[in-house]
DNA sequence: TTAGCCTTGATA
DNA sequence: TATCAAGGCTAA
């Protein structure tokens, strides 16, 4: 661990766990020295952070070797929260140093205490004597056990804030920081638990220093849960009179709509967990990687796999849309829109690039051997009619594009342009915005097949928009008519 | 590291 | 004395 502590090559975080148990080792020392100290005598009022009361249980190299060790992990820690800001949890020293200002701002404004206690009172004592059989944790949604830290909890996140807090923990999002916590992914990311701990309202300086057991909760930090409440009951209301407006559905509706849409055109029961990997750095490898493991699969292809990998491509499309610059500056409605109605477009032209890659037009997979591949995918099943017209245009697209040899940019300008096309058909949703921004990334292709093919540019420009197109009706055919899995089928094995 | 269970101590 | 909300312990 310490080897791992001197790399300069490996991030902080990982080498935090030395540092945190010393120091927490340290403080314990600490307190215990005080504790029997005060025990032998009382009239004495020792201050905890005292550093000249351990140095008769510790030796001084120690405190220093500490320390040392504890203020190198705080500086790198506050490097990378600068660096990494929306991905790494918040100094906890600085997330107290904000509550005790707000407790002094507090205090500025209602000068009346007692006025104030008695208010806090008022709020408990209603809930003291109700015993509901089941109540939701406020974090992750299992069974809550208490009001912990201000927020009603289960032991699992009253545990883990604790932790954080004592141990003054910095986690990283390796996704985009909107993971999803739950009782079952509560455990994924511990950067999106403990954000979600904090917006729900959960307070750090709740966390006894002094690591002091029983007793109830000091008046100041009954104040803050109290701003707390006050302030989620103001969002709450503020988030109600939105939805009145705008119907936004959360992440986890979003996932589970696309979940039955795929569950619909693959015609298979789920029993696979949703699994989310959130790699923006080279999305075209992460997609590719997902399908790779295609190619050294069993035959026939299970229902199994293909479900999997969808659900792994899935993941990616979600990822990639929301790293887009355009992301943010769309209505959320209309993000969630294109996200559950564009997915599979985007994942079919994946799946098609793939396999324009591992095949060219000279060792095209053949009509007969796609069509036995299909009936031995359908445990030779008998296949209707329409299965054999689908084959066939789906053999011509192919065709198509492996003579197309897009580049990565008209790839990625392509992808775009499929999930972001005005759909005038659909008056369900104000699409407006989708418009002016076609518009831009049209020009952007135009532009950039002017400099690299000139004279040919606007025939290739009209063969993409005429692929996008053809993207278009094969998706809508082949979920029609549940043979969404057929592009997977003819990844070469 | 997590989370369920137990202990502790202030307060009604 | 019961309750509540802190903390600790420990198996997984």
């Amino acid at each position: 661990m310490s080897s791992l502590q001197s790399s300069p090559s490996i991030p902080s975080i990982i080498a935090t766990d030395y540092t945190d148990d010393l120091f927490k080792k340290f403080k314990l020392k600490n307190y215990h020295t005080i504790k029997s100290m005060n025990e032998d005598d009382d009239q004495m009022n020792m201050d905890s952070s005292d550093g000249s009361t351990t140095q008769s249980l510790i030796t001084e190299n120690d405190v220093e070797t500490d320390f040392e060790k504890y203020y190198m992990k705080q500086n790198s820690q506050l490097i990378d929260t600068e660096l990494h800001s929306n991905l790494i949890t918040p100094d906890i020293d600085d997330l107290q140093r904000k509550e005790k200002e707000l407790l002094q701002t507090l205090n500025k404004v209602d000068q009346k205490i007692e006025q104030h206690l008695s208010l806090i009172e008022n709020n408990v004592q209603p809930m003291k004597h109700k015993r509901k059989p089941f109540i939701q944790c406020e974090v992750c949604h299992d069974k809550a056990t208490g009001i912990h830290y201000g927020l009603m909890t289960c032991e699992g996140c009253k545990g883990f804030f604790k932790r954080t807090v004592q141990n003054k923990k910095i986690y990283r999002c390796i996704g985009n920081g909107s993971c999803i916590i739950d009782k079952f992914e509560r455990k994924r990311c511990q950067y999106c638990r403990f954000t979600k701990c904090l917006e729900k309202g959960m307070v750090t300086g709740a966390v006894r220093y002094d690591r002091a057991p029983g007793g109830r909760t000091p008046v100041n930090i009954a104040l803050l849960y109290k701003y707390h409440k006050e302030k989620r009951h103001d969002q709450n209301r503020e988030e109600f009179n939105n939805s009145l407006e705008h119907t936004i559905i959360s992440d986890a509706e979003l996932k589970a709509n696309i979940e039955n849409q795929l569950n619909q055109s693959l015609a298979m029961d789920s029993k696979i967990k949703v699994t989310y990997q959130f790699d923006q750095l080279s999305i075209l490898d992460t997609l590719f990687d997902h399908l790779k493991p295609l190619t050294r699969s069993p035959i026939p292809l299970t229902d199994e796999l293909i479900k999997k990998t969808s659900r792994l491509l899935i993941d990616s499309f979600i990822s990639w849309y929301r790293s887009l610059s355009f992301y943010c500056l769309l209505k959320n409605d209309l993000n969630q829109f294109i996200l559950k109605n564009r997915w599979s477009k985007y994942i079919f032209l994946v799946i098609c690039q793939f396999l324009s890659i591992q095949y060219d037009h000279t060792n095209l997979i053949s009509y007969d051997k796609c069509l036995q591949r299909l009936i031995e995918y359908q445990q030779n099943q008998l296949i209707s009619s329409i299965s054999y017209e689908i084959i066939n245009q789906f053999l011509t697209f192919l065709l198509q594009l492996i003579n197309l040899h897009l580049t990565n940019t008209e790839f990625t300008l392509l992808s775009i342009l499929i999930v972001i096309q005005y759909d005038k058909t659909n008056k369900t949703i104000d699409q407006n915005d989708l418009i002016s921004l076609e518009q831009v990334y049209l020009k952007n292709l135009h532009k950039y097949e002017n400099e690299i093919r000139s004279c040919k540019a606007t025939y290739r420009f009209n063969q993409l928009l005429h692929t996008r197109e053809q993207i278009n009706h094969l998706t809508e055919l082949l979920f029609k008519e549940s043979h969404f899995y057929l592009p997977y089928l003819l990844i070469p094995y």
